[in-house]
DNA sequence: ATGTGTGAAGAGCTTCACAGCC
DNA sequence: GGCTGTGAAGCTCTTCACACAT
């Protein structure tokens, strides 16, 4: 059994059941069943259960799963310790509100360097950092040993921004924006993109619809 | 073939050609390839042919698809033509900043109604919204017919709205509070969680260099 | 020559259903 | 009684590989 043989979606859902978790842990729960998380996380109990069964067995049968070590094995499985810094180029509004987002230092993650072309925006302090030029950005970036960029830059610059942050060896960029960003390999990117969002949410939402009515009507 | 013989794993693609054929537009390509696209979205050739191929027949041999025609074919395909209308619930960083950005706009989307339980926050304009008092919330998002509320509220509190919201039959909800959001059959939800986003990309990240390390190694 | 369209094969993931344990 | 752990079955999705069109 090596990592190769757990889907890759278990690994996915694995993020997903740790930040349940720690939900559950601020409210104080102490024990909770593969059927609630499942609830949650809105997938099925044996989804859940068979997760965790690639990596041990994390329960009590009858009992269900200590919320505190369930959090501390999976913590283990995906080397989730230190807090973690991350860079951000590009300070508009998205770039303002991550800046100001302070619960992700909660979460293990802190905005350590910002940057922006825009010379009216450098030396501005935001939060606790201040914004520097995108001169000389990625020598800054790697000394500092970061592995991740947050991209909240204008669609049309982004994917030279990209480009030019890939060949600096960088592991991963999380962009706002979504288009154009083919990547070389050995470079791992994910677009957040809430207009795509809306719109997939949306489709499902009316297709149910649609569905429970001719379940009504047929 | 009904819709049900479509992979929804399809379906939820088509969004990410679509936003890659918008941008393609924009910078006045006319037409693409099956290993273009796949490119962009980062899915395989093979993928972008087959999707295609439940809907009809979108190409030509030799020489590839047109943008334009792809595009609307898809646009009626997901039935995303009218711009949609859509409130905000939370008017801190985050709702703040979407109600600043403009670029929904763009997208088809429009942040028609905004509200926040916070006495200071009612009546301020941002953007070309006035926030509103939560107190009959739920009316008057159903009076205007919006079927997606966007949740920008803390964490402790997204629970009680989401439930309130799902009462009053709203079809959708897109969550920036990852927590216990169980909710009844009926309302889908998407959760947005930039932390879990960036834990996973990190932890790809690493285990692709892990691995391209062994493979120098032996 | 180049790139789409597609049945068939293959891979991967989820569900089932029940044994095992508290 | 209740809930976990898990092989086997079943299903869904992706890849393959080549016919077909320009």
């Amino acid at each position: 059994m090596t990592i190769k043989d757990i889907p890759s979606q278990t690994i996915d859902r694995l993020f997903t059941y740790f930040r349940a978790l720690t939900c559950l842990i601020r409210e104080g729960t102490e024990t909770v069943s593969s059927k609630r998380l499942a609830e949650i996380c809105r997938v099925s109990a044996a989804v859940v259960r068979k997760d965790f069964s690639y990596f041990g067995e994390f329960g009590t049968r009858g009992v269900g799963y200590n919320v505190k070590d369930l959090l501390d094995n999976i913590r283990r499985i995906l080397d989730f310790d230190s807090p973690t810094e991350v860079a951000l180029v590009g300070v508009g509004n998205v770039g303002r509100a991550l800046l100001q987002h302070s619960q992700f230092e909660l979460e293990g993650f802190k905005i350590a360097l910002a940057f922006d072309k825009d010379p009216r925006k450098v030396g501005h302090k935001i939060g606790s950092v201040t914004v520097q030029d995108t001169k000389g950005m990625g020598k800054k970036i790697r000394s500092r040993g970061i592995d991740l960029v947050i991209l909240a830059v204008p669609d049309s610059t982004a994917p030279g921004v990209a480009k030019s942050l890939a060949k600096e060896g960088l592991g991963a960029i999380l962009s706002f924006s979504p288009c154009d960003l083919a990547m070389p390999d050995g470079i791992k990117i994910t677009c957040v993109d809430l207009s795509m969002e809306m719109a997939r949410l949306l489709y499902h939402s009316r297709l149910q619809s649609r569905l429970a009515e001719m379940r009504l009507e047929g």
